[in-house]
DNA sequence: TGTTGACACTCCTGTAAGGTCAGGGTGTAT
DNA sequence: ATACACCCTGACCTTACAGGAGTGTCAACA
């Protein structure tokens, strides 16, 4: 039997002997054989091909305990799944950084256009006004920012069941201080026209309100522009505020024209 | 003047507390403000600001030292360059992951084709064979992976002022034992038809050979299989293992259909 | 004035996937 | 006998925080 010392193992197989340790360690992928004297570590030209499973496994995004678990499974069905399920991850990560790659494109050319690196983040024009009155369906919960299209779907099978006729103007109100994005407690909503069957029927308020140009990864920028216009101003919160999802998606492909309206209920100190 | 408790800014910026302590050690963003004696942390509202570049650089990969260096920076040409740098960095390293993402689809299918999770990754048919005789235009150096395409620039430029005649087969011959991606003892090579103004004149030389299909990063498989082959068929290795690009991306666009002859120079043992 | 609850502080440990020593044993060739 | 390549274990280092323990602070309410 020919069997192969750590070191030619890992020249084969194009990893660090360190790696070799570590996944012994874990247990991973344990020499077929150890010299019970010396400890030395003795590999199978049959391990290499473990190996390069391994090595294939980790490409595709895996952990190294996932990639454990996977190799235990027997049933192809199963680990057919989790493929499958690791390919939409993947899909949907390439989407996230071509938005980020956009974003700093963009980023990149108002800087050399205006030489502040600032000016493409804090461009928000602070508005004081009423929000406008809405008879909404309304859907609260305590939800992710990933579960919105459930929760929207949900919302959207009731237009025929309840015979109202949305408008087209869709939000969400974040009714927890601190924003979290796995949790929180959030309620979207989409407005209709019969103010009869309406859940909610939300009255016009005084608020401080933006919009927001650009994919929701900076969302948080709106924000923050908003409560330091409110505390700088004298003003303070008084109510949960909400988005207004004026250009999506749906409008366009491209995050850079998507518009937000951001609004903060707020009154005098 | 209007400072925020640390809870406070966190909400408006979006980020946890802990960032916040841990941003405050590091020294990338620290309190307008501390309390001599309760050692609680104030806030500006315009570091708001400050955080929101912060988070934004950071969603652009940059690691929170290169932020804090690049903060500190006051050369707008600089900074420049840098972002510029950084959005080359995510666009390699998308195609880098659409390729894999091909490689998981494919895997997906063979395996849902065959129940067998190796047959996509160990289908290599190993043959004995001579390895052609070339003359070649060479180029050897201690190089990372991501360098050969400079060498064989500096090889094509001579195609010219020395009026050869390449045939379309170029190769890479790896001297070093261990393959290491950063830097290895690589000679990158062109065919031409000139025997007499060749570097060098390969020779015949029998060789254990397989043809790999598909990207690169799955070439490790492709030497896997043909040491352990060497090794479970009483060979042993005779000189420096090299590759011929068949099929690359000047062919093909898509990595799937790249086809690269890996040769392993042999003897009987 | 005492207590409660929300908020704050520091310090310690843990994560993933190894890298980088340090200190020492093993095996073969010269 | 010694050089040198190869192997071992064990401890600490990396990034960007998260979690928890134990303790202190502050404003409001009884």
């Amino acid at each position: 039997m020919i069997m192969l010392q750590i070191g030619e193992f890992s020249k084969v197989c194009q990893v660090s002997v360190k790696t070799l340790h570590h996944y012994d360690k874990l247990g991973l992928l344990m020499p077929a054989e150890v010299d019970r004297f010396t400890g030395y570590r003795y590999y199978r030209t049959e391990q290499i091909d473990t190996m390069n499973y391994i090595q294939r496994l980790k490409r595709y995004g895996f952990s190294l305990e996932e990639i454990q678990h996977i190799i235990s499974l027997s049933d192809n069905r199963v680990i057919s799944a989790r493929l499958r399920q690791q390919k939409e991850k993947l899909k949907h990560e390439q989407q996230e950084r071509a938005i980020i790659l956009n974003e700093l494109q963009t980023h990149i050319s108002v800087f050399e256009r205006t030489g502040d690196i600032m000016t493409y983040q804090k461009s928000y024009t602070i508005e004081v006004k009423n929000s406008p009155a809405m008879n909404v369906l309304a859907n609260r919960a305590m939800m992710g920012v990933d579960e919105f299209g459930k929760y929207y779907g949900m919302l959207f099978e009731r237009v025929p069941k309840e015979q109202v006729t949305p408008t087209g103007l869709n939000g969400a109100r974040y009714f927890d201080e601190e924003f979290n994005h796995e949790s929180s407690d959030v309620e979207v909503f989409i407005e209709i026209k019969e103010k009869e069957k309406a859940d909610i029927i939300l009255e016009p308020q005084e608020c401080a309100m933006t919009v927001h140009r650009g994919g929701y990864s900076t969302l948080s920028e709106a924000y923050g522009a908003i409560v330091s216009w409110i505390i700088e101003n004298g003003y303070e919160y008084a109510g949960a505020p909400f988005e207004l999802y004026i250009k999506t998606q749906f409008n366009s492909p491209s995050p850079e024209d998507w518009e937000t309206e951001v609004y903060f209920p707020i009154k005098k100190k």
